[in-house]
DNA sequence: TATTGTTATACTCTATAACTATA
DNA sequence: TATAGTTATAGAGTATAACAATA
């Protein structure tokens, strides 16, 4: 355990493991990684602003628009002016959003139950508290 | 342990959170991530090529030239041609290097220890031994 | 002819700033 | 004047392709 790598190199190579395991995923269903974590912000729950969404996804407000742009012109979200306030984008997804999400997701679980297959029960539980604990906003 | 978020998104955030704890440590030592990358590859061992050095670290050969050249103008690393065959670089720490990669690394560690500081020893254990087994080469 | 390293170029991603439309 | 969204632009990071030196 005394000779392991840093954290950050392990994270960052892990990250790019799994991205390797997700697109050929999101490629079938012909949606970037940006859009998916759109619809998945978007089952969370509707929002009231694209502002809003963005910072809840990390991403900039400027480049999320062409994902909304493709999403709406596939009929995945709706996204219409507030009557109340018409500068702000009232966002969420359609019927066919969320099956095309759920589609994604349950194939990528599966990819990632494939990875932690491996591990005794134990360290598995662990790494996944370690890790939801470590992104909790 | 059911409504959790996709590993991906999970890892993604830990390495932004992982790297914003680094890079007050990489910049006040004046040196990048890459370069730090190359810093610690070269303390495992030299290298005998630029090409090994770059696929060892993940990086495309082409823009680890400019970090190398930063690193020798330092005087961080040796990077002398090769007696045997003149095409290739033989890289290695110079002392000086390896004073500084040690210095980053005592900082880092101790960043890493506060934010795993939280945890019970069994889930950070876990945590750490399913990290080393999916980054595993 | 093949390989290592280098340079030049183009491409992608991302952020900054300017613009519009509403309020 | 302030805010949400959009567009235009520029910057950083990265990869591709051409080149030089050596084998």
């Amino acid at each position: 355990m005394e000779e392991r790598e840093d954290l950050g190199a392990m994270v960052f190579r892990l990250g790019r493991l799994l991205l390797a395991m997700e697109q050929p995923i999101l490629d079938r269903h012909g949606v970037s990684m940006w859009a998916y974590a759109v619809l998945t912000a978007l089952r969370e729950s509707p929002m009231r602003t694209q502002a809003a969404l963005a910072a809840g996804i990390g991403a900039d407000k400027t480049r999320l628009i062409p994902v909304l742009d493709e999403l709406q012109k596939r009929g995945l979200i709706e996204r219409e002016p507030d009557p109340s306030d018409r500068r702000v984008r009232l966002l969420d997804l359609t019927d066919a959003g969320r099956q095309v999400h759920q589609a994604i997701q349950s194939e990528v679980r599966a990819g990632e139950a494939d990875l932690l297959a491996a591990f005794p029960p134990a360290d598995r539980d662990g790494f996944l508290r370690a890790l939801i604990a470590l992104t909790k906003r």
